[in-house]
DNA sequence: TTACTCATGTAACAAGTTACATGATTTA
DNA sequence: TAAATCATGTAACTTGTTACATGAGTAA
């Protein structure tokens, strides 16, 4: 069973065709998407890992700096469709940092609580025009994976404006 | 800084109340929103670590199984705040097993591909199902992670709506 | 030749999982 | 008194983060 990481990684080897640990890393730290910084300890050891598990191979070039092609082998192609495919995690809800928060932010004090949310509003609309200017740059594949973090920040904002709503009738 | 999971705890202590590790653990483990399983290594770590800091306060009660009873001092409840209110880290779209797949699905050969959307769909019906068994028994408190849940799922029902119809088009 | 980008990593640490061990208290 | 529940944890492991070190290739 991959990781999620390990997934991702997979992913970007063989649908995006990022073949050096280094695109891969780069490719993570500039996604608005993506949580993971790319942060090398993490993705050198991944693909170490997945290399001694035959899913991925590894060719050094005759490079003095010692790149390595990487690609995915069968069997990596294999532990990638499962991992994909597989409809019990691909519909678990994840750890959302919003939705966490939130039964908290309904306990504060009315003042308080309208300008924490129009802060979070704020950062909200800031992630949904990041996500449009890098679509704009990169298009395509990565489309499905924005398209769905574009409906995620929608629909909170339509969550906060429910909220926003109950209030103003209270009055 | 408090992790994910730290704030979730604290939160759990000082908005529900729940006051041994052994409850927090378990209303993890019960909850169909979170993804931590309630595994005992994190949370009583976690817990140990906020001791040490400061945030959490545990006084051993007259008991030979050696009860704790867990509180949330005012340090603890200042960083908790803090945590809840970061408008930063609350927008950040954090790690979607549905959206990190998304993209893949999309690669698979149009019999495949409607199959194991199909499982995808039914997965979610049975995680909505399962989220409203748990709101008709928990309510109140819970009910704002609940609702945002349901959003997402029904957020992720509208995409495969939509790629599902884009799909009837190009016939 | 200077600066930038590409490319390799490691080391120390923090956080979370899995599987197990132990026993007290309560309820049927 | 047997079974279920409440309650403590630890140990070995895996995974991911942070901060750093090193140097090759390329374009100005």
């Amino acid at each position: 069973m991959l990781t999620e990481l390990e997934g991702a990684i997979l992913s970007d080897m063989f649908h995006r065709g990022r073949d050096t640990a280094f695109k891969i890393r780069r490719a993570f730290a500039e996604s608005p998407s993506l949580e993971w910084k790319g942060s090398a300890g993490a993705v050198y050891s991944a693909i170490r890992r997945m290399e001694h598990r035959g899913l991925v191979l590894a060719v050094p070039l005759d490079d003095a700096r010692g790149t390595k092609r990487l690609s995915v082998t069968d069997a990596g192609r294999d532990a990638l469709h499962d991992w994909a495919c597989d409809p019990a995690r691909s519909a678990s809800v994840g750890i959302d940092p919003f939705r966490l928060r939130s039964g908290i932010w309904l306990t504060l004090d009315a003042p308080e609580r309208a300008s924490v949310l129009r802060a979070i509003r704020n950062a909200i609309e800031q992630s949904i025009a990041a996500h449009k200017a890098y679509a704009r740059l990169h298009d395509t594949i990565e489309g499905a994976s924005i398209d769905l973090s574009l409906r995620l920040q929608k629909a909170r904002i339509a969550w906060l404006d429910a909220i926003e709503g109950e209030e103003t009738e209270e009055r």
